[in-house]
RNA sequence: GCCCAGAUGGCGGAACUGGUAGACGCGCUGGAUUCAAAAUCCAGUUCUGGCAACAGAGUGUGGGUUCGAUUCCCACUCUGGGUACCA
């Protein structure tokens, strides 16, 4: 009989679903396990071979963990608020809704064939009312918060209310917006409402400030990061400029420090934390003041890490959109300074860093005054300093940091050199192992000293005051789109107010997905009765995020269907943390960050009482798929072929793989894919044809470059399909997507099912165990133990597949060891073995059937095989007892013909042996 | 630019805490079976030289530590991810 997948698959899918088998609740009597995958946006591309990776995965540790008895939690949704829907809307003018609910039917039914085993009674989409409620009832109690430094947590405003009527806000101490005056309670208790709204919006964790964004005026809207490419739109290629505008934040940064310390609690790789400290930021210095020349009152101020090198400050370079630049602008340079600014403004915060090579800035005509030396230092303009980190100005020190250095020299202005022994002509000294000269009272003092040594002077004369910085910032938290979660927030008098009670504010209906004519969110098409709820003078136009609904989904899951709250707090007990986190390294930063606040955020307000969402995580390596680009000569629509490029200033687009055959581009095909290239022009090779670039990259549908899961399982079945992901690589590791190997895993999967069947009939033997058996099944179920936990499950299908080789060159089909293979082969493909289990004719599912156990001594006595080496060089090897005393291995070494044979005439001059492993013989 | 990874045969990868580099699988070569093919089975397969025994080289590059380095240290190169409005 051959290994019908088909028919196994299909039966075992559709047992599965009847008896509701992965369906869980509380238990108390059974310790839990929580184990999650980041949920999947609905693209339409649907379901591409990376994301079962981390699926597959997560769904073996489930298995795993269920056999050896843990109440098991692995449920499953969609984060299905996304530009890729609303950009087809824009297109099709289908409602996003529509495309979405589509799209997930599609990707249900992909999940469903891969026998995956989520609760799916528990599915959430981030796109339901239903669940958006709830990401707008957080979003109000982050609105009714504020952030108390002294008891170092966010507690209810009522709180900060009654403190302001008692005190003003002199003893207050909480993050606040930067320009919030001092009051007393006087001034509070007379205010006006409107006044001490405003005050209390300085002071809420979700709040609105103005932040840049990237604006198209031809557009008529703002661009993601992501849809913008060397300062043109990639639809259209129209210019992006940076403007600002007022959008709702959070106060993240409250939270810097906790977000900090608590990376030490978590079992994740020590290189995502790396990058979550980075990405935080935090740097201790001195925050200084510079005057300005000629202004009595105005300052400058700084903020420097390095205050040992203040002697060797030679100007200070503020950043074109800081609030200094109008200042310091002085007459004379007024048209040119205008001229700059508005350059760069067109640049990417990205761009300003990375070109540093061609520095650009200009002279603002003012000075400032060093506030120790009294000289007078020139103040100029240039965006290699950002507005957003910091002051937004700092004091240059070319000799000690590499960009001012650069800056210094194009510009022509002065290095003075406070290092001794060191040569700054060349590049400046960004190392901290020299001693200060030049320093007045810092002279020949240690890097590290002569930093104390600064500090204490310059906050002894008040010149300076110490200061943490860190370079995370407040989360905008608000989008010019329509597909998203709208806000619970109306304005009266251009004051916000939550929209009370737990009702949701759904998203109305509108005519078009677009802008307004005078660039307003396309919310901002509704009228007063398209909206289910309309309060004051009008609604809130802004939608929130991609990335507001999957930072709370995780306690969702625990408690679907709750319809009185987020999530029953005794639910959140039980269920806790997700001890099993597993997803792309490409959210090593954003997601991950964002889900750690909202949970601290939780718990301080009391809703759940865990303040880290995922203990553990696994970071599971992207499948990197290979992507094609066309090339469009800047501002126009006309595409020249890739051998040509290099004559042309071209910007790379992506181009959909289904259009491309071997880097080939259809030109009818790609003339089709968007309405904006209909009227494309081409530029062609010799061949008359246009040739595509390629690279490889995060496969992805931003990118165009996927490929779907559906094929191979039609030819080989989802069990092999599952084995064959993980048999790939280590899980993080980063890989290409090939199937060169696949049929090696179904190869595997034939030969199982060949060894239990003769004369086309099921048979297996009812003897007992030779040792040689024995040892056989025992390795393998030590190895997929050991690995399993390691989470190293490329290896674990290698000793599956070892031990089916050895049993098959036996011929064994014992029943007691086929029990444990099947068992052990569950996790990783649940179908056959399930088959498999029935046919043995167990009573009890194979799904609680418990885990093997395996002997740790078997096998210990066997001689084992010792390889000699001479100076590290392996020769030769021998068998031996592995009761053998170290003295007596040394004789039987150095007796061996072969080891005379290779010291020829030299003598032994040390034997090195590491027993079990291996002899060195040294000459 | 900055932060974080990775690099091992023709290919995907293995090698526990520094101890026989190449497990397992693909591919390839030869053979068995077959009228033939598919499928299956057996043997071989890092490279160079050699009929072979064997010898030499070899884990991105260049150095270092060590009896011994894919593994530890230093300096580079290339590739990938993130870089705050893709998710």
């Amino acid at each position: 009989m051959d290994y019908k997948f088909k028919q196994i698959e299909e039966k075992w899918s559709k047992a599965w679903s009847d008896t509701e088998i992965y369906k869980v609740g509380e238990d108390p009597n059974k310790k839990k396990f929580y184990v999650l995958d980041m949920f999947p946006y609905p693209s339409g591309a649907g379901l591409h071979v990376g994301h079962p990776l981390g699926y597959i995965a997560s769904d073996i540790i489930a298995r795993y963990k269920r056999l050896n008895g843990y109440n098991v939690l692995h449920p499953m949704g969609y984060d299905s608020f996304g530009l890729p829907a609303e950009q087809y809307a824009i297109e099709s003018g289908q409602h996003p809704a529509i495309t979405t609910k589509k799209n997930i039917s599609k990707y249900r039914k992909q999940l469903d064939k891969i026998g995956f085993c989520f609760d799916w009674s528990r599915e959430i989409q981030t796109s339901s009312p239903n669940y958006y409620l709830w990401t707008q009832w957080i979003f109000k109690q982050l609105f009714e918060s504020y952030y108390c430094n002294i008891e170092n947590k966010a507690l209810p405003i009522t709180q900060l209310i009654e403190k302001f009527k008692s005190d003003g806000n002199k003893f207050i101490n909480s993050p606040c917006d930067k320009n919030t005056p001092n009051f007393c309670s006087k001034d509070w208790n007379l205010w006006s409402e409107e006044k001490q709204q405003k005050i209390l919006l300085k002071y809420r964790l979700a709040y609105i400030s103005e932040t840049v964004v990237n604006w198209c005026e031809d557009l008529g809207t703002v661009l993601a990061n992501d849809e913008v490419k060397d300062g043109f739109s990639e639809r259209g290629s129209y210019p992006v400029t940076q403007k600002k505008m007022k959008q709702w934040s959070l106060r993240i940064t409250a939270y810097s420090e906790r977000l900090l310390n608590d990376l030490e609690s978590l079992d994740w790789s020590e290189s995502i934390k790396e990058m979550q400290k980075n990405w935080i930021g935090k740097s201790e210095g001195l925050k200084l003041s510079f005057e300005i020349y000629g202004f009595k009152n105005q300052k400058i101020e700084v903020f420097t890490t390095r205050p040992d090198t203040i002697f060797g400050v030679s100007f200070i370079v503020i950043a074109p959109e800081s609030k200094y630049t109008e200042i310091v602008t002085t007459t004379k340079q007024k048209n040119k300074i205008q001229k700059y600014c508005a350059s760069s403004s067109k640049k990417s915060e990205k761009d300003r860093q990375t070109n540093n090579k061609k520095y650009t800035g200009i002279f603002s005509g003012s000075y400032a005054i060093h506030p120790i030396t009294k000289k007078k230092l020139p103040i100029w303009i240039s965006d290699y300093v950002l507005g957003s980190y910091g002051t937004g100005a700092i004091m240059a020190v070319p000799c000690g940091d590499q960009r001012d250095w650069e800056f210094a020299k194009k510009f022509k202005l002065k290095i003075p050199n406070v290092f001794s022994n060191v040569d700054t002509n060349e590049k400046a000294y960004t190392e901290k192992s020299a001693t200060i000269t030049d320093s007045d009272f810092l002279n020949n003092l240690d890097v590290p000293s002569a930093i104390k040594k600064a500090i204490s002077y310059l906050n002894n004369k008040g010149l300076g005051t110490v200061q943490t910085n860190y370079r995370l910032r407040d989360a905008v938290f608000s989008r010019q789109r329509f597909w998203g979660e709208p806000f619970p927030v109306y304005y009266k008098n251009n004051i916000p107010y939550m929209v009370e009670d737990k009702k949701c504010v759904k998203l109305p209906k509108i005519d078009k997905y677009l802008p307004t004519k005078d660039g307003e969110p396309p919310l901002a098409r509704a009228n007063k009765s398209d909206w289910n709820i309309f309060k004051g003078d009008r609604m809130e136009y802004n939608t929130m995020p991609g990335w507001a609904g999957s930072s709370w989904y995780f306690l969702r899951f625990m408690d679907p269907l709750n319809k009185s709250s987020f999530v029953d707090i005794k639910k959140s007990d039980y269920w806790n943390q997700v001890d099993l986190y597993v997803g792309g390294a490409e959210h090593a930063v954003g997601h991950l960050l964002y889900s750690r606040f909202w949970t601290k955020f939780l718990n301080d307000r009391g809703f759940i009482n865990f303040n880290e969402p995922f203990k553990k995580l696994l970071n599971q390596g992207m499948i990197l798929g290979r992507s094609n680009f066309v090339y469009r000569k800047k501002g126009t629509n006309t595409f020249i072929t890739y051998e040509k490029i290099s004559k042309f200033n071209v910007s790379k687009v992506h181009v959909d793989i289904e259009l491309v055959k071997n880097d080939i581009l259809d030109l009818n095909k790609f003339k089709n894919w968007r309405s904006e290239y209909r009227n494309s022009k081409f530029l062609l090779n010799e061949n008359g044809k246009y040739r595509c670039g390629f690279e490889i990259e995060k496969m992805s549908k931003s990118k165009y470059n996927t490929q779907n899961p559906d094929s191979l399982i039609e030819k080989y079945g989802a069990d092999t399909l599952r084995m064959y992901e993980m048999f790939l690589g280590p899980i993080e590791q980063f890989k290409p997507w090939n199937t060169n190997g696949i049929n090696g895993v179904h190869n595997f999967l034939k030969k199982f099912w060949k060894l239990l069947h003769h004369d086309h009939k099921f048979s297996v033997n009812r003897e007992k165990l030779t040792t040689e058996e024995e040892i056989i099944i025992n390795d393998c179920i030590k190895n997929v133990t050991k690995d399993i936990d390691k989470l190293m499950f490329n290896t674990c299908v290698s000793h599956l597949m070892t031990a089916l080789n050895n049993l098959i060159k036996l011929k064994c089909n014992k029943y007691k060891v086929v029990k444990d293979f099947t068992r052990l082969l569950f996790p990783f493909a649940p179908f056959i073995s399930s088959e498999v289990w029935e046919m043995l004719g167990e009573k009890e599912l194979i799904n609680d059937s418990g885990w093997p156990k395996y002997k740790m001594n078997l096998g210990e006595l066997r001689p084992i095989n010792l390889p000699i080496s001479f100076n590290g060089k392996y020769r030769y090897n021998i068998d031996i007892d592995q009761s053998l005393s170290i003295e007596k291995i040394k004789e039987i070494v150095s007796s061996n013909p072969k080891t005379i044979h290779y010291l020829g005439s030299k003598k032994i001059k040390k034997i090195i042996i590491v027993p079990k492993k291996i002899v060195n013989i040294v000459f």
